[in-house]
DNA sequence: TTGTAAGCGTTATCAG
DNA sequence: CTGATAACGCTTACAA
């Protein structure tokens, strides 16, 4: 290739990554000549070279829920402009399985990694350390972590959602979550709820608190059992997503509870549906694109050296709508 | 490392490629002293000397559609117990992007790719072919392709949707889709309900013909469109996936036309909610992890000189449900 | 502005 | 079974 141009291998390199440093007939020389052998540049060898491999990470629980997909969607971008590649992958919510992935993109050189969560074994964070790659924790926020988080404080939104209802007049809830094992979202959430609660001397039932899949499935299944059940019917469900508290809509329906009326019910994320279903259903909007923007943003600062200290809060917005209202319906 | 081994460092790379050529004991101190070390292997170093790089990319329009996200969540399964690493690249629908994504990717040594639709500028196809890197396109199958393909014939899937909707008496149709631009799935879909219905002498009125964006507001403002036209109203309308199809539901319940008695309507996808809706909507259910699984599956077997040439069809599925019945609702 | 030459961290080929 | 040693394709002083 640089015996095409007639050049050596350093021009050749320099035309790539110093292209000022050429005289401008050699660089077209070497472009060409490229051109012609559809010649690129090899990344191996350039990462050992340079010790840079232009390549980042990003952990995420899993690609089936929209959340997590949109937000290393909006990484992709951001990172992309910048001559950067993404390695994906995905820990199914298994610490084990989050661990061994990051070892495998250490071996692989990324030079920056995005994780979701921060209830990772020890391990993990000793790996990146002793590795000096830099990382965010994405789509969790507590003030005093001990690590550069990007996202928002799950228990303070959901205290916001609490408090809500509370407003409304609500004193008896029952609360519908998705999985909390290793999941430190999902626990700040449910303990937002319960010190939301407490404050006003209220407590869910233990009948009254269902943890299961993120469904719309088990969404239905939980109101059904929570109607049924012989302790005093909640006048309030909070969910721990939009799928499960859409379950708890359409079983509603089902089963004649008029909401908000005889129940109001709240979601979390306010997926495109959210605000199209009948009744339409009161949830907190996250702009996960913006978390995984910023979070390639912050790295990217790291990478240059910029110290952009500033914490990367991404506010939920509480979306008052039809599924929530005053208690017995006084409207 | 090698010197805290004591061993030669041809010695460490055995341990780590054919652990069975070396002596238990060695290996063994190479382990530990791999562990004590927190040493990984490079990849980079690695690449460069085996010309093997363990990585395999994947092109797909959008994260923001979960067909596409399923379908890398399933390829990154199947990869990733081979220890093989992907990349993600999103394309946004933009064929350029498309291309600079396969490009940033071939420089990066992916082995193998897997890209989403086969409508991209034949300079791609070239790259792939001088870069030697086998690729399998996927989501969109065509007997005649010239390439493998793994997914499914989406002008067979919507011309057995049209046939479903014929044999219940309708005449009269809408049809509403996404863009089809420099989407040969779309153009296919359409085609294919156009055939069918051609072939028992019907087309549709250009004024219910709707192209939008494939979200449930466009669904909804397609449908009071077409109600509200001058044209005969349609009995029933073929929507290009769920989302849409789920709009037109809610403007449906919204301008009290009663599905399916004064219109059936199908979608495409089987998203969580098409069976939960009210009423459920008549659908195809597409296994998409499945094809991500496929691909993946097939891309290891040509690394591994299999040459199982048997295409990966995965079948799509008519899923009858409420949203459709017989014209004019005798049921 | 351009060329020379020494690595970067592995693997592969030979010897031993 | 293990060790030397030469690549692999690039970057980066340093020299010209």
């Amino acid at each position: 290739m640089a015996r095409l141009a007639d050049v050596s291998t350093a021009t050749v390199s320099r035309v790539y990554n110093e292209p000022d440093k050429v005289s401008p007939s050699v660089r077209e020389r070497v472009l060409a000549a490229a051109t012609t052998l559809n010649w690129i540049p090899n990344a191996a060898g350039r990462a050992l070279a340079s010790t840079r491999t232009h390549i980042a990470g990003a952990i995420i629980p899993t690609l089936d829920d929209q959340v997590f997909a949109s937000q290393v969607s909006g990484m992709q971008a951001v990172l992309a402009e910048r001559g950067i590649t993404l390695f994906l992958g995905c820990s199914n919510y298994d610490p084990a399985q989050a661990l061994t992935q990051v070892r495998a993109m250490l071996a692989r050189g990324v030079e920056v990694i995005a994780i979701v969560g921060e209830a990772h074994p020890p391990e993990l964070f000793d790996a990146l350390r002793q590795a000096r790659v830099p990382y965010a924790i994405t789509y969790a926020y507590r003030e005093d972590s001990p690590h550069h988080c990007i996202g928002f404080d799950n228990r303070a939104a959901f205290v916001e959602i609490a408090e809500h209802l509370i407003e409304l007049g609500h004193r008896t809830f029952a609360a519908v979550f998705q999985p909390s094992r290793d999941n430190d979202r999902v626990q700040a959430r449910v303990a937002g709820v319960r010190e939301a609660l407490a404050r006003h001397g209220i407590a869910v039932r233990p009948s009254h608190m269902h943890e299961g899949p993120a469904t719309i499935a088990f969404g239905r299944q939980s109101l059904r059992a929570i109607w049924q059940g012989v302790d005093k019917r909640p006048t309030a469900i909070i969910c721990g997503n939009d799928q499960l508290a859409i379950g708890v809509l359409l079983e509603a329906a089902e089963l004649g509870i008029e909401v908000p009326q005889q129940l109001s019910v709240t979601g979390f994320d306010d997926v495109a549906i959210a605000q199209q279903i009948h009744p339409s259903l009161t949830t907190m909007y996250v702009d996960t694109a913006e978390i995984g923007r910023c979070a390639a943003q912050y790295l990217l600062d790291v990478l240059d050296g910029k110290e952009s200290l500033e914490s990367g809060v991404v506010q939920p917005v509480l979306m008052v709508r039809e599924s929530t209202g005053l208690v017995g319906g006084l409207d």
